[in-house]
DNA sequence: TAGATAGTTAAGCGGGGGCTTGACTATGGG
DNA sequence: CCCATAGTCAAGCCCCCGCTTAACTATCTA
């Protein structure tokens, strides 16, 4: 099991190209075989077959083969580590602003070069 | 203004470069220079300059020149859209995955080809 | 005004990876 | 058995993009 921070880097990378893109919010409406996926993309079935292996290998999808015909879905969890990552840096960011706010409420003559330093307080 | 789609492809593709995830990492504990944000990254003072394009193309840092020096910071809006695009996907999928723990409590004796079609009911 | 600091811009290199093609291996239906 | 369907694998093409170097501008300081 990959830390959050390593996990994170994989789903970004996975997410960077639109097919591979696609493919995530094409089944995150229910599972779908690799035909299904391809035939809306206009690449080729072996293009589609590499991207669900990077997908497979970063933890976002998951799949099963049954007769000749691969069953491919999300695992929810795998977006979790992404979404976390981007949530805490966003979150201290907002109570930086949120400081920021309170500290001009409070000083209703500060100049912007105090506003510059404010971070420091 | 883009919509969240367009908005969120780009933050995937601005956070997919280590180079790129370690400013928005650096500066999410702060606004930084670019000289600062360059130092602890083994690469040029250029490179530094033309992921922040990147950066500020897709909305997710803003900077403001002020004498010879320019301050970035990050934007924690544009974090929000990717983090949204992730949360819609991931949620359709836990409640698909609720659905299908229901059904199979209300019937005990599913088997695995009921199981590939519960998606449809 | 000279020199240092902080960025900016343009040009070009090099590697990685997305995609194709082609050959191949099951599996299923008639 | 024959053919179509559904993937798989390997090799190679090509273009994008991260990074460097080098030349340049603008600002601060002594």
């Amino acid at each position: 099991m990959l830390n959050q921070t390593a996990q994170a880097e994989l789903v970004f990378q996975a997410l960077a190209i639109p097919s591979r893109r696609f493919i995530v919010d094409r089944l995150s409406s229910g599972p779908a075989s690799v035909s299904e996926l391809a035939r809306p993309l206009r690449i080729s079935l072996a293009a589609v077959v590499q991207h669900l292996r990077v997908l497979e290998d970063c933890g976002i999808v998951r799949s099963e083969k049954v007769g000749r015909v691969r069953t491919c879905r999300v695992e929810p969890a795998a977006l979790l580590a992404a979404e976390q990552w981007m949530s805490q840096r966003r979150e201290m960011l907002e109570s930086q602003l949120d400081r920021l706010g309170s500290y001009l409420a409070d000083h209703p003559d500060a100049t912007d070069q105090d506003v510059s330093t404010q971070q420091e307080v």
